[in-house]
DNA sequence: TTTTGAGTTGTTCGA
DNA sequence: GTCGAACAACTCAAA
């Protein structure tokens, strides 16, 4: 059957909602029909080393949801399951569609994908064309007087917020158009209620952890951080505290939009400190991704390439300590253990547990961002590896690198009564808010009365954070 | 081309 | 407890 050319297929990924959607309203403004597909896709699915995986669990009740609302709107979601270069072309050919529509993503594997699904389709003579939709300003839109791209966050962020206007925050009106969504019946093969089962995966303990998925998930802690937002600045650091917004996952996975995110900060902007500090997060996400953008090479390489070299003597029973939280430093196994447990770490936290790794075990970076990156629902390649980097001196930016966190001062900095080290590490929930941070300085008496022995309850810790800190200045040591 | 000011989130030391 | 300086010298970005 020749393309009808007035028919488009939408291809969802990482924006799994129907509302503020690029590509989507593009598609429907520009076609009589629309079609919409999510592939669950196997090149990625057959790499999991489990088939109970929080992501691909938070990711299937996202589209469950998403074909709801499509549903209701008019419309529908095909969901496949195969590689994006096969099945792609094969629902637009089977749909009668002459366009692909979605929205840019910009990790170096996903660009490769995409490179591969255009010319799959380009044989068929089906056109494919993106959007930006994830980011407010995208790989090139923000760059130096130069013409470069930044390479500091300070600069960035003062030529971003120079160039934001209600222009690049205006909602994409997608509802305008519902009436050009393929009806159920239009579709090529009757679209089915699809479960988890289907792709070989089980439920995980997204309930149990309260994480909702999808776009009433994001709306509703959307909701709830708005009554927190003027209060950001001041609670966002300490990790017993309810003061992150708790968005990263739904960022993720785009059940909500980046756009009225910002707008939202942004109309508070000058008059809550709160929403500027909390805007300029968002800008550092921008940031991130712009830099994998345009420094591709970061996923496997130090930023700053004098640092690419350096051999990291740290062994595997230093990062299996770490990984599973028993260090003997309480902040960072009570991080370790957050994340093992939740899938998720406070900010404030990841740079303690970063710095941790690389500065006092000397275990190379890329380690423990592959261990984040295993581990976080949140998990997104930019801002993680993007973070990690700054941790480790090897990013953007990178402050001398003897600027190595305490471990113990960040403890009594940002968890001075050791609740948080307490709900994590429960066998050191008998020291007193003083001794929590560095039980090992506690008398035999001490110990005893909190019911925690040191070297035989909770670990001793395994390293000298102040031999290790001289360690880490001399490994960093190199001539450029 | 040269100059100038500045760089997310820090730590330690000594007064 | 608090404060300022040192950490060591480089890179970035704009003027």
């Amino acid at each position: 059957m020749s393309p009808d050319p007035k028919s488009s297929i939408v291809w969802f990924r990482r924006d799994l909602r129907v509302q503020d959607h690029a590509a989507l309203y593009e598609a429907l403004k520009r076609s009589d029909k629309v079609f919409c597909i999510f592939v669950f896709d196997t090149d990625i699915l057959e790499r999991l080393p489990s088939r109970a995986d929080r992501r691909v669990d938070f990711i299937a009740r996202s589209v469950t949801e998403l074909r709801a609302a499509l549903r209701a709107a008019g419309g529908d979601l095909w969901v496949l399951h195969g590689r994006p270069e096969t099945v792609v072309p094969e629902a637009a050919r089977k749909a009668g569609a002459n366009r692909v529509w979605t929205n840019h993503d910009y990790e170096p594997a996903a660009r490769k994908r995409d490179a591969a699904v255009e010319a799959a389709l380009a044989k068929q003579g089906i056109a494919f064309e993106t959007r930006k939709d994830q980011v407010v300003f995208e790989k090139d839109e923000v760059l130096t007087g130069q013409g470069t791209p930044f390479k500091v966050f300070t600069a960035y962020k003062n030529a971003w917020l120079d160039k934001l206007d209600a222009f690049y925050l205006r909602a994409y009106p997608t509802e305008k158009y519902f009436k050009h969504l393929a009806s159920p019946a239009a579709y090529p093969e009757r679209t089915r209620e699809w479960t988890l089962k289907d792709i070989g995966f089980e439920p995980t303990d997204l309930d149990a952890l309260g994480i909702r998925a999808g776009m009433s998930g994001a709306k509703e802690r959307w909701m709830d951080f708005l009554k927190r937002i003027d209060r950001y600045k001041d609670t966002r650091d300490f990790p017993a505290v309810k003061g992150p917004s708790y968005l990263s996952v739904h960022l993720r996975f785009g059940t909500v939009s980046i756009r009225e995110l910002a707008r939202a900060a942004e109309s508070r902007a000058g008059r809550s400190a709160g929403a500027d500090c909390w805007l300029s997060e968002l800008v550092w996400r921008d940031f991130y991704f712009m830099i994998l953008w345009n420094f591709p090479e970061v996923e496997r390489h130090a930023f700053l390439k004098k640092y690419d070299g350096i051999v990291f003597p740290g062994d595997a029973k230093k990062f299996n300590a770490w990984r599973e939280g028993r260090t003997g430093y309480p902040i960072v196994d009570a991080a370790m253990r957050q994340l093992n447990r939740t899938g998720w770490m406070h900010n404030r936290l990841r740079m303690v547990a970063a710095s941790f790794l690389v500065k006092d075990l000397h275990v190379d970076w890329r380690k423990g961002e592959r261990y984040f990156a295993e581990k976080l629902l949140d998990y997104d390649l930019s801002a993680n590896n993007g973070g990690w980097q700054w941790s480790a001196s090897t990013g953007c930016d990178a402050q001398p690198y003897f600027r190595i966190f305490n471990p113990v001062s960040q403890s009594e900095r940002f968890d001075a009564q050791g609740d948080f080290i307490r709900r994590y590490v429960p066998e050191l929930a008998g020291f007193t808010g003083k001794r929590i941070h560095a039980p090992w300085t506690a008398s035999a008496d001490e110990q005893s009365v909190a019911g925690c022995v040191i070297g035989r309850d909770y670990p001793a810790p395994i390293v000298d954070h102040a031999q290790a800190r001289k360690t880490a200045l001399e490994l960093f040591n190199v001539k450029s």
